[in-house]
DNA sequence: CTACCGATTGACT
DNA sequence: GTCAATCGGTAGA
């Protein structure tokens, strides 16, 4: 059996929506190794228009190629020598996504430990290019459908319930430009949040 | 082809 | 707290 994966219309709305209501969904990976599955819990949103820090905001390239197609995709890149995972929003033409920069881990601990090669629960999944590690995703994941694909998908977890007031906002981690766009979303007092301490609670 | 650099991480003081 | 490793993507010659 396998839980249901949000649907097409779930991405198809602003960034900035969608950013939101990914806390607390259930980002669930499937490989030949077994099930790893998080609880997301730490996003930041970029935006196709007036948001310099956007991977497309400088045009298409073949590397921000999924950006530009349509929404509900995962666009996965590299930097550093590690990957990001990110999920495409908008309709086909307005390139914005929501990176997805921490999970809480559920499922598959064991396995997460060994991929990571770390045994520390709060090491396997806090930060965008651990959480990649630990469930096993890299380019070769790129433009997956994450609404119809056996091996990635969201999906929506009714028993967990977020308050408004739970969410805490703050600048993307890592990005010089664009300072004062607050378009980090995080879920306030959640231990697997990344980041510097100063910026889990604004 | 070369040069530069980043939506990061882990080791170290 | 500081800092260097890392390597594919991109722009430019």
């Amino acid at each position: 059996m396998r839980s249901k994966p949000l649907p097409r219309t779930f991405y198809d709305r602003s960034v900035v929506q969608v950013a939101r209501e990914l806390l607390g969904k259930q980002l669930i990976r499937k490989t030949d190794d077994g099930i790893t599955s998080g609880r997301i819990v730490e996003v930041e949103a970029y935006k196709a228009k007036g948001d310099p820090a956007c991977h497309a905001a400088r045009g298409r390239t073949r590397r921000n190629a999924t950006m530009f197609g349509p929404p509900g995709h995962a666009y996965v890149y590299t930097i550093h020598a590690k990957f990001c995972f990110n999920v495409v929003t908008q309709p086909e033409g307005e390139p914005s996504a929501v990176l997805v920069r921490a999970v809480e881990p559920l499922d598959g601990i064991e396995l997460m430990k060994h991929r990571r090669s770390r045994d520390k629960l709060l090491d396997l999944t806090r930060g965008p290019a651990r959480m990649c590690e630990a469930m096993a995703l890299d380019t070769t994941h790129d433009a997956i459908d994450l609404t119809n694909d056996d091996r990635l998908w969201i999906t929506d977890d009714e028993t967990y319930q977020i308050k408004r007031s739970q969410i805490g906002s703050s600048p993307r981690i890592g990005i010089s430009s664009a300072q004062r766009l607050k378009l980090r979303y995080f879920l306030r007092e959640n231990e697997f949040v990344s980041g510097p301490r100063w910026l889990s609670h604004a």
